[in-house]
RNA sequence: GGGCGAUUGGCUCAGUCGGUUAGAGCGCGCGGUUCACAUCCGCGAGGUCACUGGUUCGAAUCCAGUAUCGCCCACCA
């Protein structure tokens, strides 16, 4: 079989990924499957994206490094599960839609919330096959009939189910509570879903007059001055606060103050939450308004007023200011107060502001009835789970940050005030009894008074979308029921994601895992880095700087751009996306594609063109057909331990060096030579032809996990085994051959002479094109290698005649009238150029140049190393095996000198 | 305020357990129409491994501190 001379990926990639589909290999009990049933499945987790979202090279990346990990598992043998899917992504996707709408002069609130969720539903309609067909696009072997939805019947039930047990056990609650209220999401969000946000605000101090106690009236010249940042909350105050030591204020503590505009007369109470140091050591207290406020707030049993209304604006209970928004508030109040004179001062101040992590508005806190998951045993359980050590997390020190993360969790607010996504599975009845129910209609009753269904309604809230998500790793296998795949799956292997939603996700899976199914959802969490911008910035879908990953696959191909981010993919630490490596890669894959041409289109004539894969004969092996399936079995054994290591970018700097540097330059050259010069026989031309493609066929094995289109290609025009399958994703990996030393070190010795006078003639400025006689001398031990590989040396460095002698006194005899480059590599030795022709004077400088350069190089070594040995310390204290070397190295280098110095005539 | 990461040739990054001469790609210089590949081939230049101190026979690597950049966490109004 031929491969077309030019390598177009576009051309390549589709019908190979037609192909795949077609055999059923992708699923680990498909047609084409070739799985061990006995072995332990590796069941990898992918965050699933965003259905109204598009590919970004995020995803890229992650799909990349999962496949990678799959397809290593399945040629493995191992059944091996890669489930598709798609998160409905409640408030991101509500987002999305509410700018359409906007664009088209309807809102959330004009449609309402059926029609709203109608029109959701066909929007996504829309946008989910997008999604599907871009993770295809990038050769993901995902398994198709398992494509799961975290909107799909099967996770609603596993929602309802997950929150009715959370219920029954306690860990489920309904509380009245501070909330972090979004006024443009007009939901609560949670506390991760908050950014905090450095900013320059303002200090505002003033003052509330002291009540007389005689005449109940508000004291014009006695006050307690506050400061604040936030003088709009001066509406909800239902008290000043004081530290209990502190002298200044210690007679006021009891008496109580005007907060004006509301006219209310609250009490100065003494916490020693308050800092004496800061403002005026007089804080005033809104509990409906903020965190501190809040506890400060239940500890004295102070009243809780909310002044805001959903979109932030002060609500009746701040009468004069009612209908303002919260800004505009704000400055009303700060200009009345300045009138009256309460103003003592205003200052810029810096601070930190949370915003909402969706809209970018200024989170409220307010005081809202939630739902709540009660996470502190949830998360001693995943804290037990890494400790022990059955889920690890990569790289290791993320356990800091996990740990740090889940032993000061507070409870997770999980009704969001949304309409897309999974609706809380609670009725009231009219008495206030609550009613939590997996039951898909609801329940048939209220649990407590026994009223009908008829008469209770359901919560209108909906769940934080990453509640489902959380359930992802066993929902999605069909809990709550006993299924096969549940059986089988489930716990998985590895999870892989983005550090950046560790707590998101990664935490709320092992939680909710622990707690449901009494295992870790996974054993190894592999967080990935985040791919960053040239300049370093982080990539965004809301910025929309986003480079995308699908331009580059279009100019590249999906293997190149597989390759580049595999290549830079190092667990935890960011790379940053550079076209340079993303053509390199194409490169890389151009190389393999001429490399295998040549194998093909360099079969001896003895083969038949069909010919079924043999293993080459290894009583005709030569020096170089042993060096090459010895660099092999290296290759097979490096990859091997960096799999193992889930150092994949070390996987593929392994490939990138044993097929460019290995294969291509040296070991297709030295091949080259037995196939194509006369004076060997076929059984010769066919061992060394057959190693080649051995060779051939291992490296794509091994870089199929990395680039799966363009191996796939190649692979099907090569000569297969008996045992071989039809396609390469579902062949076997490879098991490291015998390495043969000898060899390695005999072949490095030629290639070295041969670079050696590659590098004098080239320092000479000898015509590329030039034949030169070589004189040269090896060691003995060295001769049946350089008989054998002298028509290498002849054709790599353009060497004719090749002479050899003896020993160095013959060379030096033989060559000492000739005014030739002298080439001294390693125990060899060698001179290039004629006999007795003579040379210029400045071609006879350049030399000397060289050789001095050399000597100049070769003697600081040799101190150095001499200096070491002479170290008592050194050759006490270090292992013995350093030490040999170093003598071994000192021998060599003091030789080395020897030889240079007699060359310049020392 | 606490924690983490990064810092290695012009650029982007590797560098395992501390062990000879710190690697690669891109870029740069010189030279190439070698019948797989110019998306290529050959050769070369280029690095006080951020800084300071320590441990060690030996440090890019381990320890302490400093600097710069970046990230995460955090309830001082």
């Amino acid at each position: 079989m031929d491969l077309p001379k030019a390598y177009t990926p576009r051309d390549v990639e589709g019908a190979i990924y037609e192909r795949w589909l077609e055999a059923d290999v992708f699923a680990p009990d498909g047609a084409g499957s070739r799985a061990d049933p006995t072995a332990q499945p590796f069941v990898i987790i992918q965050p699933p994206p965003n259905v109204t979202g598009s590919l970004h090279i995020g995803h890229a990346q992650r799909s990349a490094v999962e496949d990678l990990m799959v397809r290593h598992a399945r040629m493995r043998r191992r059944p091996a599960l890669f489930l598709p899917g798609l998160d409905h992504a409640s408030i991101a996707a509500q987002f999305v839609l509410d700018r359409i709408l906007a664009g088209e002069g309807e809102s959330r609130q004009s449609l309402g919330r059926e029609r709203y969720l109608e029109r959701m539903r066909r929007f996504v309609a829309e946008t989910r096959p997008t999604m599907l067909a871009q993770q295809r696009r990038v050769g993901a072997s995902l398994d198709w009939g398992r494509l799961r939805f975290t909107m799909d019947d099967v996770s609603a039930k596993a929602v309802r189910e997950a929150f009715t047990r959370l219920y029954a056990d306690g860990l489920a609650y309904r509380s009245e509570a501070l909330v972090n209220w979004c006024p443009g999401c007009r939901t609560s969000v949670s506390d991760l879903e908050v950014v905090a946000t450095p900013e320059t605000g303002r200090l505002w101090t003033i003052r509330y007059h002291l009540i007389d106690d005689a005449t109940g009236a508000p004291d014009p010249a006695a006050w307690i001055a506050v400061a604040t940042t936030r003088p709009e909350t001066i509406l909800g105050d239902t008290a000043v606060a004081v530290h209990p030591d502190d002298d200044r204020y210690r007679a006021l503590v009891g008496r109580r103050v005007r907060i004006p505009f509301v006219e209310r007369d609250v009490p100065i109470i003494a916490d020693p939450v308050v800092e004496r140091a800061f403002g005026t050591g007089a804080v005033k207290i809104t509990p409906a308004h903020d965190q501190d406020d809040f506890e400060t707030g239940k500890r004295h049993d102070l009243a809780s007023i909310d002044i805001f209304d959903d979109v932030a604006r002060i609500n009746e209970r701040g009468a004069p200011f009612t209908g303002l928004d919260r800004y505009e508030a704000r400055a009303r109040i700060v200009d009345l107060l300045e009138a009256a004179g309460d103003l003592e001062s205003s200052k810029p101040h810096e601070m930190v502001i949370g915003r909402c992590q969706r809209s970018n508005d200024v989170i409220e806190p307010r005081i809202k009835t939630q739902w709540f998951v009660r996470t502190k045993p949830l998360a001693d359980a995943a804290l037990a789970a890494t400790r022990s050590g059955r889920t690890r997390i990569l790289p290791d020190r993320f356990d800091k940050v996990w740990e740090h993360w889940l032993t000061g969790i507070r409870d997770w607010n999980v009704s969001r005030q949304l309409w897309w996504g999974h609706r809380i599975p609670a009725w009231y009845c009219p008495d206030g009894h609550v009613t939590v129910s997996a039951l898909e209609a609801g329940p048939d009753a209220c649990a407590t008074c026994g009223r009908p269904a008829g008469a209770l309604t359901q919560d209108p809230n909906i769940f934080d979308t990453w509640f489902s998500s959380g359930l992802w790793p066993f929902s999605t296998l069909g809990w709550p029921d006993d299924t096969d795949d549940l059986r089988r799956f489930y716990p998985g292997t590895v999870m892989e994601t983005g550090y950046d939603i560790i707590f998101f996700w990664v935490a709320r899976m092992m939680m909710l895992g622990l707690q449901l199914t009494g295992e870790a959802p996974f054993s190894t969490v592999y967080l990935s880095g985040l791919i960053r911008l040239p300049g370093g910035e982080k990539m965004s879908k809301t910025k929309g700087n986003a480079v995308d990953p699908l331009e580059a696959i279009d100019e590249t191909g999906a293997d190149a751009l597989r390759f580049a981010l595999i290549h830079g993919a190092t667990p935890g630490i960011d790379q940053k996306f550079s076209r340079e490596r993303l053509e390199n890669a194409r490169n890389f894959g151009n190389k393999l594609w001429n490399a295998a041409r040549y194998v093909l289109g360099a079969r001896p004539a003895s083969i038949a063109a069909g010919a079924a894969r043999v293993a080459p004969d290894p009583t005709v092996l030569g020096p170089a057909e042993r060096w090459l399936r010895s660099r092999v079995a290296l290759t097979v054994g490096a990859v091997d331990r960096a799999m193992a290591d889930f150092a994949f970018a070390e996987v593929t700097r392994l490939l990138y060096e044993a097929i460019w540097n290995e294969f291509c330059d040296q070991g297709l050259e030295l091949a080259k030579v037995r196939l194509t010069a006369s004076g060997h026989t076929d059984a010769e031309r066919e061992a060394t032809w057959w190693t080649l493609v051995e060779a051939l066929d291992t490296y794509l094995r091994l870089l199929h996990p990395v680039m799966p289109f363009v191996t796939e290609a190649i692979w099907d025009a090569i000569p297969h085994g008996a045992d071989d399958p039809g396609l390469l994703i579902v062949a076997d990996w490879p098991v490291a051959g015998a390495r043969d030393l000898g060899a390695e070190a005999e072949v490095e010795a030629i290639l070295d002479l041969i670079r050696g006078i590659r590098n004098a003639r080239a320092e000479a400025h000898i015509e590329p094109a030039e034949w030169l006689p070589v004189d040269l001398v090896v060691p003995e031990t060295l001769g049946p290698t350089l008989i054998a590989l002298g028509p290498a040396i002849e054709r790599l460095a353009r060497a004719r005649p090749v002479r050899r002698h003896l020993t160095r006194e013959a060379l030096h005899a033989a060559t000492r009238s000739a005014s030739g480059l002298a080439v001294i590599a390693g125990e060899a030795e060698a001179v290039v150029g004629r006999g007795g022709a003579g040379a210029s004077d400045e071609a006879a400088a350049a030399e000397r140049a060289r050789l001095e350069k050399e000597l100049v190089s070769a003697r600081a070594l040799l101190a150095s190393t001499r200096a070491r040995l002479e170290n008592t310390e050194f050759t006490a204290k270090a292992p013995p095996a350093v030490v040999e070397g170093a003598i071994g190295r000192a021998a060599e280098l003091a030789d080395q000198v020897a030889r240079l110095e007699a060359r310049l005539g020392r």
